[in-house]
DNA sequence: CCAAGTTGTCTAGTTTAATAGACAAGTGAT
DNA sequence: ATCACTTGTCTATTAAACTAGACAACTTGG
C-alpha cells in the first residue's frame, strides 16, 4: 500500500510519485491489488469516504481513482450500494462465424468499434501471401478499436486488398462494422479460414488506445477470412486486451 | 515520441498518459531515447526552446523534465552551453580495501550517505552466520542510501551485532560513513573478506530511494568485512543502480 | 570584441488537481 | 417506514502545473 504524509502539511512526497497525479497512484494501487487477487471478482471495495481516509486523501480523488478503474473495466460503480470488482473475462468464440458485435450482442453487452487510423500500402510478403495478391500490391489498411460497454477490448489492424476495397475506411466509419461493410461490397456469408493465437505485452501505443498499463498482457488473434467460395477477402491482427476477454476454441 | 495537440486548443490527450504530469512524460520520453542510444554519451540534447516547440509546449515545462533527468542522472547542463547526455558509469573497484567515501572521493566525486531508516531485529540464519552469531540474536539492520555527487549510486543494507554495536544508527548519523562509524568503536582496518554479486530489477522502495524507474535493472552487492585478526564485523546488501555504476573487480 | 545562441531567473496569468463541506438520491436491512 | 450507509452532485477555495514573455548571465565561434 502506497502511503502519504496523513493531512495538514502539504505532499513532501516529491520523493515518491513524482509527476504521477495522486489520482493515478491511487487506481494504479487498487489495479495492482485487484489483479493481484487481494479481491475476489464480485468484491466490494471499501467506501470511498473509508478509502479516502485510509490514503489521507478527499473522496473527491478517490472519485478519481475509481472513475479511472471503471474507465479500465476493472470495476463497476452502483450508487447506494458500493463499487465493485469487475474481473470476469468476457468469453470470445472463435468459429467459422466470427463477428465482434455478434458475439458482444449475444452476451448482452453493447458493440461499439471506431476507426482509428487508415491507410492505402503496399502489401507485405506476409499479407500478399494471405490475400492472395503479390507483394507490393495496394492494400487497405484498417486501424480498429473494439469495445463492450464502452471498456476497449480489442485493437485489430486489418488488412483488405487495395483495388477492391480502395473506400472501405469511409464506408466503415459510415456502417460501423466490418460485416456490414463487407455486405455493402456485395459479401454476405464471408467465414473465419484459420485463426492464429499468441501472447505479447502491449505495446505503448496499444497499451493507449486499449487503456491498458505498458505492462499488461494482451492475445495476438492473427487470421484470415473468406467468402463463401473461399476466396481470401480480409486478414486482421488483433490484440485483445487478456484481462478482460478469454478466447473460446470449440473443437 | 510522444506527440501532444500542438496548441492553441488545451490539451485533449487525456487518452494518453493520464494522470501522468507533461514534464513527467517528456522526462520518461528523452530518458528512453537516452537509454537506448539515440543519443550517444556526452552528445548536446537539443536547446530548451527546440524541445518545447517540438513537443509544442513551454520552455518552463521543458525545464522541469530536464531537471529531472538530472535528478535521476541522465544529463548534465550547462549554462549558456546546452544540456549534454551523461551515461557513463562511475568505476566502482572491489578489492580488501572497498569503501565508498575513498572510491567516490578519488574518482572526483562528492560521497554522500543518509541512513533512511535502521531498526534492532533478531538475525535470521543466513546473517547469523556470517557475523558469526547464533540465529535471533539481536543485530542492528540500517538502511543506508549512498550518492555521488547528489546522485544516488546505491542503497545498502547494513547488518552488525546488535550487542556490540548497539548505538551505531545514532554514531553513523552523526559521523555519516561506516568507516568512521566503526573507528568511533574502535576498529581501524577492517577489510573485505568477500563479496557476492548477482542482478535484479528494482523493486518500488528501491526504485524511489534510488530515484530509478521500477523496470530499471539493478547489481546486487552482498559482503562481508571483518577485523584485521578476521573477525566478521559487518554484513551488507548492497542495490546499486547498474545505470550509474560499473563495478571492477581485479585479480 | 561581437553576435548568435544557450541556460537561469523573474513576474504575471490561466488552468487544473486537490481540498472542504453540504446535501440529494439510492440501497438494504430491520 | 425508517435508519444507517452508500454513491452522485453541487459550490467554493487553495495549491500547483502550465503558459507567456522578458531579460540577465554565460558560452562559443567568427
Amino acid at each position: 500500500m502506497l502511503t502519504r504524509t496523513p493531512r495538514g502539511s502539504p505532499n513532501k512526497n516529491h520523493l515518491l510519485a513524482r509527476g504521477i497525479m495522486l489520482w493515478r497512484c491511487i487506481a494504479d494501487d487498487f489495479e495492482q491489488m485487484i489483479l493481484v487477487g487481494k479481491y475476489d471478482n464480485a468484491e466490494r471495495l471499501p467506501a470511498e469516504s473509508e478509502i479516502a481516509a485510509r490514503y489521507g486523501v478527499n473522496r473527491h480523488t478517490v472519485r478519481r481513482a475509481m472513475s479511472e478503474l471503471a474507465v479500465r473495466g476493472l470495476v463497476r460503480t452502483e450508487r447506494g450500494s458500493g463499487t465493485f470488482v469487475k474481473t470476469d473475462k468476457l468469453d470470445y468464440r472463435i468459429g467459422e462465424r466470427t463477428r465482434f458485435s455478434e458475439i458482444i450482442a449475444a452476451a448482452g453487452h453493447e458493440a461499439e468499434g471506431r476507426l482509428q487510423g487508415h491507410r492505402l500500402e503496399p502489401a507485405s510478403e506476409e499479407i500478399a501471401v494471405r490475400l492472395g495478391l503479390k507483394p507490393g500490391d495496394d492494400v487497405v489498411r484498417l486501424e480498429i478499436v473494439r469495445a463492450a460497454d464502452r471498456v476497449p477490448i480489442s485493437v485489430a489492424t486489418t488488412w483488405l486488398d487495395g483495388q477492391r476495397f480502395c473506400d472501405a475506411a469511409k464506408v466503415f466509419r459510415q456502417l460501423r462494422s466490418v460485416t456490414r461493410t463487407l455486405d455493402y461490397y456485395g459479401i454476405v456469408g464471408y467465414r473465419r479460414k484459420w485463426t492464429r493465437i499468441s501472447a505479447a505485452f502491449a505495446d505503448a501505443v496499444d497499451a493507449g488506445r486499449l487503456r491498458l498499463s505498458v505492462h499488461r498482457p494482451i492475445l495476438v488473434v492473427e487470421s484470415l477470412d473468406v467468402t463463401s467460395d473461399d476466396k481470401p477477402v480480409l486478414t486482421t491482427r488483433g490484440r485483445f486486451a487478456a484481462d478482460r476477454v478469454a478466447l473460446i476454441v470449440e473443437s
